[in-house]
DNA sequence: CTGCCATTTTACCGGC
DNA sequence: GCCGGTAAAATGGCAG
């Protein structure tokens, strides 16, 4: 790329104003994210455990149960138990 | 939060597949994003500094004006009481 | 607060110089903590599940219990099961 | 990492005892850290202008670069090829 | 595959 | 004491 002011530098503008306008609606998109939450905070339900589930549900099965394996696996390592009504 | 099955329920189903509909809707455009820089770089572009580029763009407003706040509470640090209007 | 300069001004560098130097030490020891980490990685730990392991050690069981008894709610209210071996 | 109760499971014991006893350390810090800026705020300083203070002193270099780094690529993106040491 | 960079998440602080 | 926004940490994704 060596032309500046000339065709190739139409061309760079033109990939970076598709750009810039993609990340907007982007933003626009993350935005909307922002209110479901809120809108949902005000409902009375908690938004860090709303995050955690939606993280599980879209995680692979078999990735969940690696970690899951590996945590349990570093517990046992460590002595712990956690049990949870202990 | 404390039905269970019941109308609550109902009500964390519906914001998360929301969340989970625009958060797909994101990483589409993310997608399409990444097509981009691969078109440009396809036909010679440098997509780092296209980054920098866009980087640079995006925080000429509202980085500047960061800065301007910055300065000004710098300059009423130092010269606080010296000025007529406070 | 009003004199700069003066005795204040002089107070207020100290209290500035202070934090600066707590905020080196602080860093510093991030630094090291890092490392750790690093250390741990190349003998083949993963990185990741130990930084929960710590969090889950460093929970009030309480809280543990708190958030696990919500991350089960809003699964039920959502009918899913995650079941670890299926 | 596979052994359990074993060589291994020492070690992890070992590196997150570590990296606990310097988590430890570092919010013992930041506590120090915030005991300078109450003492500060009871002697009548305004504690997010002395944030802003430290951020701006902290940033005077190393963002700078950042920015001149910045305008360099831009210039070069503006301007390859013209410049005779390319 | 490793390091780097962007995004996301968490923790903190000040205001109401 | 909560809530909002803001800074730090951590996770994930991408280029090289």
């Amino acid at each position: 790329m060596v032309e500046v002011g000339g065709v190739a530098g139409d061309h760079l503008r033109q990939y970076i104003e598709r750009i810039e306008r993609l990340e907007e609606e982007k933003a626009g998109i993350a935005s909307d994210i922002r209110e479901v939450f809120a809108e949902a905070k005000g409902n009375g339900f908690d938004t860090k455990i709303m995050r955690q589930l939606i993280k599980l549900r879209g995680m692979e099965e078999s990735d969940r149960q690696e970690q899951e394996y590996l945590l349990d696996l570093y517990k046992r390592a460590l002595g712990i138990d956690f049990e949870p009504d202990e």
